[in-house]
DNA sequence: GGGGATGGATAAGTAAAATTAATCTATTTT
DNA sequence: AAAATAGATTAATTTTACTTATCCATCCCC
């Protein structure tokens, strides 16, 4: 069992300046609260820790061998201590951080780069995955937020989920979208719902609610059965399916602008607003966030505000 | 300055189980109790430590940080204290002693070296020197304790040396010697109190207290000028000279033991019983010893009893 | 040397712990 | 769904630890 640790901490004043009184004025007691966790000490320990001299304490074998753990651990204290204070007025440290695979893998590395510059003391940890992980991993403390998108179905509000809180971070517009090509031949000029009856799919899960949504979204068709013709769990495998021309796939708009600016990928559209991908920032409800989460946070939303201004 | 250590240690037990109520079973505290620890912890610090979630913990990045700092010191001190408890029972560790030049450097290595035998775990640390710099170290607890012989009159109740408490342990029969053919050629058959009129010697010190002190106690001669070719600070040195046929010297009868046997060092001798050296331990009157001093100087005490029994 | 000063230990009063008991919330059980 | 359980916290009393005061020894200085 673990000895008295305030014991140790006098012990160490002690030691250092071989002095009762002198450790008491440095520790804000009287020389007699420190005789006495000395005495209790060597009591405990049952070996004695300074021999008494006239007016002078002199270090027994058992002493040097006491203090030599305790100096390390003092020193690193102290270091570790002012590095936890100095994070509560800038941002330092590890940040744990999840995020969806596709914003990770493109927006997030950007941002962070950008975001060093000026915080080169903060250091990044990014898991990728679904929300069905980086759920869970925020809980158990693993990651210290995720950005996570509800689109697909995932829900905060399930009983292994509770105890999070979310906040909507950055929107993505997803466009239904195609390779030039394949719209010259498949699409063209047909009338618009018809056409998605003959045409094929990239889709994200076999049943492929995201297109279902957006079918229902801009052309209120309900019972539609997608040809789908490859269903994948990738955002880039879906874009470069398009790119491809194997047919139509969601996808959010600003990982294919420059596609869609030369002309390469052709959107297709509606006369309705388009559907918005929330991406939120997910935390534990109790958390009180550190300064570093908030800066990125904060940095994050403004980069995307700054982009997506540009790209409309 | 520092923070209450014992809620670092409440601290780290909490940190390791994530558990309130499983800290304090190991603590033998309440749970209430450990609450307010960390509680207070967190106000001192100024950090939240754990995020509360229903029935359970989570751990925030600064928490992360200081059990960082914590995990190495408590396995160090676990073991160490254990040590520190094993050398109660059996010897072990480090043994800072003091010893006379010529002690130190002919038998001290060979009971050593025995002794490391039954005890491996012991080692040594010797300093070789006069009793003037041994007795400070051993009394401002750089040596354990220390051998002095006390013969050339060092003396223990001066005022630096107040708190030093001696034991006599060896005794070494000091004899006067020369080389065979010094003994021929300048002693002879001479009339033994005469011939020391006209010799040489080899003493430690210019003014000869030991050769002065043979002289009263052989001879009852206490006005005698002896004729120094050499003084020196070294029994080695002085053994080396009375070889090399300078003159007499005094020295310790164990260090010539086989010259003496095979006779080319002739001992001068009176009928009186011989003087003796009397070599004690010293240490801090006040100190209790450990079990590796008593042991080790238990040993000596026992090997040096065996040899002189055999060269008596 | 004697008187003051210094440093450490001890004995009896006060402040700060820990405990017990009760409260709150969420989860599991029936 | 109500009841029971588990875990953390809050409010009260008890216990522990710290302080003040006193004592004892040594050291220092005139």
């Amino acid at each position: 069992m673990l000895p008295d640790f305030n014991r140790l901490k006098v012990f160490y004043h002690v030691y250092r300046l071989l002095s009762i009184a002198g450790a008491a004025g440095q520790l804000h007691l009287t020389p007699s609260a420190v005789s006495q966790h000395i005495q209790k000490l060597e009591d405990e320990l049952k070996t004695p820790l300074f021999t008494r001299l006239p007016r002078r304490l002199v270090a027994t074998p058992s002493s040097d061998r006491l203090f030599a753990i305790l100096q390390p651990f003092v020193v690193g204290l102290e270091q570790g201590l002012q590095e936890i204070q100095s994070a509560r007025s800038q941002p330092r440290g590890l940040l744990r951080l999840g995020a969806p695979v596709a914003f990770g893998e493109t927006v997030l590395p950007r941002y962070m780069a950008l975001y060093r510059k000026q915080h080169p003391e903060v250091r990044f940890h990014l898991e990728l995955g679904h929300p069905s992980v980086l759920l869970p991993a925020v809980l158990q403390g693993k990651l210290d937020f995720a950005f996570a998108d509800f689109f697909s179905g995932s829900d905060l509000d399930t009983a292994e989920n509770r105890g999070l809180s979310s906040r909507p971070m950055v929107e993505e517009t997803l466009i239904l979208a195609c390779s030039a090509s394949y719209y010259r031949d498949r699409i063209g000029e047909e009338d618009l719902p018809r056409v998605f009856y003959e045409a094929t799919f990239i889709a994200y899960d076999p049943f492929a609610p995201a297109l279902r949504a957006w079918m229902k979204h801009h052309f209120n068709i309900s019972r539609i059965k997608p040809d789908i013709v490859l269903s994948v769990e990738s955002v880039r495998t879906v874009i470069t399916a398009i790119e491809n021309h194997l047919g139509l796939g969601i996808v959010p708009a600003h990982l294919v602008t420059p596609a869609l600016d030369q002309g390469s990928i052709i959107r297709i559209e509606s006369g309705r607003r388009p559907i918005i991908n929330h991406i939120a920032v997910v935390q534990l409800a109790n958390k009180i966030p550190t300064i570093t989460e908030k800066s990125f946070i904060g940095h994050v939303e403004k980069m995307w505000r700054a982009e997506s201004g540009k790209t409309p």
